[in-house]
DNA sequence: ATGGCACACGTTATAGCATAACGCAATTGA
DNA sequence: TCAATTGCGTTATGCTATAACGTGTGCCAT
């Protein structure tokens, strides 16, 4: 019961920090799973941070910027687009509620291509995009 | 020559800080400001933050949350949108040089609308809006 | 098999970003 | 005048993130 979502490419400490993002409710900090993880004998962030870099590399974890926390992905393999390698998508949003801290995953491609156009029409190179809605869930903004 | 561009309503540290983030190339972190203001009798971090606190609620300022770092609004009065108070735009984006920290400052109706429409349809109740694009500039892409 | 390489890991120390909590001074307006 | 508000200065502290070092392991080309 219960059982660790795992993916076996994953070393344990990346298992162990994505099984704890996994399991919590909203977004943790980097030292709050830190906490989380010290009867598996995790003691130093670093160990959390090098977790969480190659989480976020696989696509499996996705950092909110405006709070330095982590999520983990909400999407699942057979998502809509980009999904070539099995996991892919293009820039991800979040909507995220100040009161309850639930985070809502989302993906809008109009959103994506006024900015890709947006970038192309500048000669710029986009290289990683942050959307991130702060605000009131629909339960906590009644 | 080179006078300060102040806003008569803002308060001497206010003042100082706005100054300094307008002199600027690009973005400051607020640690920096402080170094840069320790001529003119800055001495702590609540100096700065206080003041751009401040500044931020005004508009004046923009924080790039993807950088943990601070802009000077590139718009002028006069702007497209929102203008009803002489100052006040929708959400305001941001393309953020990795390589020459050049920020452009822009803004899509477009964008805009979607974000609110998709938030609209979760019962979402948006407070503030972040947008980041990371890469690179023109220049640096060449 | 062995030497070299790439990679994950563990540890200590340090750097960088942000706020809590206190008290004082100036301003405003009832 | 008194109370409320706002800004200011200071000290202390907490949270977030990385630098720099060394160890161990698996791989595989020689």
């Amino acid at each position: 019961m219960n059982a660790p979502i795992v993916n076996p490419a994953l070393t344990k400490n990346q298992a162990l920090v994505f099984d704890a993002l996994n399991r919590a409710e909203g977004p943790m900090s980097a030292y709050t799973i830190l906490d989380k993880l010290r009867d598996h004998g995790f003691r130093a962030p670093l160990q959390v941070y090098r977790a969480l870099d190659k989480l976020t590399e696989f696509g499996l974890v996705h950092r909110l910027e405006s709070l330095n926390a982590f999520v983990a992905c909400a999407h699942r393999d057979h998502e809509c687009c980009g999904g070539a390698h099995g996991h892919g998508h293009g820039t991800v949003a979040f909507a995220i509620c100040e009161s309850c801290n639930q985070v809502i995953e989302f993906h809008d491609h109009e959103v994506d291509h006024r900015l890709e156009d947006w970038a192309r029409g500048k000669g710029f190179k986009p290289a990683k995009t942050t959307i991130e809605i702060r605000g009131l869930c629909e339960k906590c903004a009644a």
